[in-house]
DNA sequence: GCATTGCAATCTGCATACAGTTTACGCGTT
DNA sequence: AACGCGTAAACTGTATGCAGATTGCAATGC
């Protein structure tokens, strides 16, 4: 995977919140490995900005957990460790039961269907295979799961969690059977929520994001150190 | 509460972290009210260094929700509206109720008497109505129980989510009797975590939090917009 | 009397410059 | 050949200066 070395003008709106986006993209979609350093003048040239913006970003990136830093040492992509991966993947189920129980309580009807939908229309990416479009299905449901537990608190925590497990997640749906098998706990969960069943539900969204850790762990302990 | 004017220097260690704490705890003890205003020139001046690094405070204080920012206005301190304040008050029972149960299951004997400790500790202050120490006793207590959950990420969370709340939180103990009703709140969750049980210790613990946000909301509701 | 427009003061956003720290490399010694 | 030391290069931390945006006020027109 080359990276493009072109210099990349963001020079819209807020410089820094662009390069934030920018910065955290490139973190969460793999462009960018756990342990690679973000050098503020490298940073600089390539978005062709000073370094005083670069710095506030980084900044801004280090709060939201995305990066390492320590005094007078460059920025890195954050590395965390085992025990901190396994305690966020654990704190992701919980939440995510947290969400479908509250989902199905709170939900519209409109939301709902709309759940229902995305749902059934990811059949047929099953059957093909297709393991980006269903991962992008994936994240459009979840945030629908998230989004229909009308809590924004809620939300921005389990948004930011996910964002930050996102580099140790990317290969989940290269296992074997694993789109069917999500398809199925989907499938659980939706019916739960369909039903009003809120305990189901908790209990569905619980298990299949636990499910999905472990496959992610065994992709991700070769980076964490 | 009147500000002290003359100049505070903080030179020692990395200098950004200590402004960030400081401004926080002005922010979270109360000393800085939701709605006012952090101008950089005046806190540079105020901290004895330049604007630079004040920037680069703002924005961390901005990632960790303490403050409000907009391009080319100064930073607030965060002024929440009425709806977001209620989803942190929800989502910090439903975090609490995650930490005593997994506290139940999990903490180890000496965690497990420190924390009975802490809590018989506290009937004097009960009976003496002495409001401030029984205030720091409950931050103790609390974070006996987010720490017993072994769970770092859960921890994360659920600390910022507390300070987040601070500013909305001050006044709950002096509503009269609370403070008994408190202690004998936590007397619930105690005996169920002494005994192993997570279902009445998640349930005592969601209670008690809401119950707390009940109180808190009065305080608070002339406050945000 | 009230609204509107223009200007000045204030403040933020960003770039640049400088100071202090860390890292890397080469040279000399053992 | 390996180790230690010293110097230079590279990089981060902070200050300062300038450009652009916003705000408040005052003067003017209706």
């Amino acid at each position: 995977m080359k990276q493009i070395r072109r210099r990349q003008v963001i020079r819209t709106g807020t410089t820094v919140e662009q390069m934030v986006r920018a910065i955290a993209d490139m973190i969460v979609t793999g462009v960018m490995h756990p342990g690679e350093r973000l050098d503020e003048l490298s940073l600089a040239v390539r978005f062709d900005v000073s370094r005083t913006p670069v710095r506030e970003a980084l900044r801004e990136l280090g709060a939201m957990g995305l990066v390492d830093r320590e005094p007078n040492r460059s920025a890195v992509v954050a590395n965390v460790t085992e025990a901190y991966l396994h305690s966020m993947f654990e704190a992701m189920s919980e939440l995510e039961a947290i969400c479908a129980r509250l989902a199905a309580e709170r939900m519209t009807i409109d939301e709902r269907h709309a759940l229902e939908l995305e749902h059934r229309a990811s059949a047929r990416l099953v059957h093909a295979n297709a393991q980006e479009d269903y991962a992008a299905h994936n994240t459009e449901f979840h945030t629908k799961l998230y989004r229909g537990a009308h809590n924004d608190h809620i939300y921005e925590m389990v948004t930011q969690t996910r964002a930050r497990l996102a580099p140790f997640r990317r290969a989940q749906f290269r296992l074997p059977g694993r789109l069917a098998k999500s398809y199925d706990e989907h499938d659980v969960i939706v019916t739960s929520i369909m039903r009003g069943d809120s305990a189901a539900a908790s209990q569905a969204a619980y298990s299949h994001v636990a499910i999905v850790s472990d496959a992610s762990i065994v992709f991700a302990s070769d980076k964490v150190g």
